[in-house]
DNA sequence: CCAAATCCTACTAGATAAATAGTTTTTCAA
DNA sequence: TTGAAAAACTATTTATCTAGTAGGATTTGG
């Protein structure tokens, strides 16, 4: 049930973007840098962003990524389902037919609730949210633990 | 994001345990069969269960397994966090010392949030909701592929 | 005491995730 | 026009985890 590596870091590259909303693009080979993420590796992870039409990219020197609208209109949800090979709880939520036992096993309208459940609440989280937390976090001495309504 | 074999399983074993609530105890036997488990997987599935306190069982001849509470008091919820290895979206949500980035990346706080608000819908099912799907699909003509608010 | 059942430990195979590697294409700027 | 910086593409490897099997040990009712 764990979000995939993918998942993750795609967010921290998506967020390392919009925390250059307006700028000029941003390479690969700097996010590698700030993330501490090899640059194969998120060049492999920028591609289903583009596809999702969440990021846009610039080629040649000079070139690098950007977010393609504004913080405020990109969620985790969208994130998670361009970089999650599995959006759904299981299989038979999405496609009951390759269940041979979905007449009869209604479990699988419960794992549908449950997935919804999980998007509503990553759609209502936008990018700007997030860099919310880590600006609030910058001002803490120690870092952003303490935010979030819990102790952790 | 997918859950489990196991935890599939492990719903469906327990659905059919609480589906012979008050009667003898069921064996993995007579369960392998009515869901065309293997015996030998379906052992390997009662034990987190057991562990969990959701099942118990009594050995030898005539013996088997029962749900250890009444239908309503057990919710998918709890069956998910027996079975389930990772029970939280990342694991920096249950343990952030484990990324040492925990310091700077406040995302976590967003992973635990949509982790909560799965959890919250898992465990308002409760296993009576489960066994009224099929009982109300059993009614049907077809399954109960029509229940559930959509249609799919 | 036999047989039916749970209980326990270990192993294997397959699938998927994580990451690396090398090459090609585009394009800016000197 | 050319060199270099960057994205884009294709393929491969490696590691980890899931799914499932196997064989025996233990308990206990009749």
């Amino acid at each position: 049930m764990k979000l995939s590596t993918k998942t993750r870091y795609g967010t921290r590259l998506i967020l390392d973007l919009a925390r250059h909303y307006g700028q000029t693009p941003v390479s690969i080979g700097d996010i590698s840098k700030r993330q501490d993420i090899s640059v194969k590796y998120l060049e492999q992870i920028v591609r289903p962003l583009k596809k999702a039409s969440l990021v846009v990219s610039t080629r040649g020197p000079k070139g690098g990524h950007a977010i393609a609208k504004a913080p405020h209109k990109i969620t985790l949800g969208e994130i998670v389902r361009a970089l999650q090979s599995s959006d759904v709880l299981t299989e038979c939520v999405s496609e009951p037919d390759k269940c041979d036992r979905s007449s009869e096993c209604c479990v699988r309208i419960a794992w549908r609730e449950a997935t919804d459940a999980l998007y509503e609440k990553l759609d209502s989280i936008k990018l700007t949210d997030l860099l919310a937390y880590e600006d609030q976090a910058s001002g803490f001495p120690e870092n952003c633990r303490s935010l979030g309504g819990k102790e952790i």
